[in-house]
DNA sequence: TAAGTCAATGAGATGA
DNA sequence: TCATCTCATTGACTTA
């Protein structure tokens, strides 16, 4: 299967806009020298495929360092070509066999802006418009590699698609994709450690609620005077009434708890969730 | 100028 | 084997 039948599947994306694009009426006039295996296509650079075949409006590409009016193209044909080693490793389908107009326009102008000597890593800055449909493609599915068959024809596409609308190459998209994935998963990250701080929060206080409350019931000298003169082993208090048995010439029932051997619930008759 | 942001890279894992 | 993933990291760029 080549990317002819991939981009013809007459599968549509609702990401706003839909492509039409039809290689096999594309007019391919300059030959890209090790690019793209034998599938009947000629791997080529030429800018009239950019606007010729969309049912969207698009500026059309320009290949010229001074080429600023449309703003998904606001970081031009330079910023796209800024992932010199991305388009290297490029393992996209399109890419690979028959290479989109994008790529062919940043390696063209790969080729124009190393002729300077500098081979610097540039930072890529996507436009609002780029990160806008990006963002709207990203609400819609977050990967681009489901499982299902189908479905990754159709991610292919969007792929490709996305790639094509931003001036972008495929491994950028991908590449967005992955940050922001990542983006999103460090908020959600961020926002479980905070509440778990909370929970931590909470949970200490009712510890401490908790310790003084056995503080309280371990020294009755004041509260419950009584209770001091019969062998901690006999006193049992109730976890749901809190009534406290086991005295004088009382045996302890089977739903009485001995707070001297546990400060929570301990039930010497395995039975804590007893009612009295 | 330090800190933050984010596109890009590389290693290793995974599934078809 | 390949395409894509996650994860950790880098480095260009922006911002306070």
């Amino acid at each position: 299967m080549g990317f002819d039948d991939i981009c013809n599947t007459g599968l549509v994306l609702g990401l706003g806009f839909s492509s039409t694009a039809d290689h096999k009426s594309k007019k391919i006039t300059t030959p890209l020298v090790g690019k793209g295996p034998s599938l009947g296509l000629e791997p080529s650079l030429t800018l009239s495929l950019i606007s010729g075949d969309r049912t969207y409006e698009q500026q059309p590409i320009k290949i010229s360092k001074d080429h600023q009016s449309a703003d998904l193209y606001r970081q031009d044909s330079a910023a796209s070509s800024y992932s010199n080693a991305s388009v290297k490793r490029e393992r996209d389908v399109g890419s690979e066999e028959t290479t989109t107009e994008v790529e062919r326009v940043s390696s063209r102008v790969i080729s124009d802006e190393d002729d300077d000597g500098s081979n610097a890593r540039k930072k890529l800055r996507l436009t609002k418009a780029q990160s806008a449909l990006l963002e709207e493609s990203f609400k819609i599915h977050s990967t681009l590699n489901p499982a299902l068959t189908i479905n990754f024809l159709i991610m292919q596409k969007q792929k490709q698609d996305l790639a094509r609308e931003l001036n972008l190459t495929p491994r950028q998209v991908e590449v967005w994709f992955q940050n922001r994935r990542a983006r999103t998963k460090l908020k959600q990250t961020e926002v479980d450690c905070e509440f778990l701080k909370k929970c931590c929060e909470t949970l200490t206080e009712e510890n401490r609620r908790l310790h003084k409350e056995l503080q309280e019931l371990k020294a009755p000298k004041i509260a419950h005077p009584l209770y001091m003169q019969l062998p901690a082993a006999t006193l049992t208090m109730c976890p749901s009434c809190e009534r406290i048995g086991g005295g004088v010439g009382e045996t302890p029932s089977k739903n009485a708890f001995t707070i001297a051997q546990k400060p929570h619930f301990y039930s010497p008759f395995n039975n804590p969730s007893a009612a009295c």
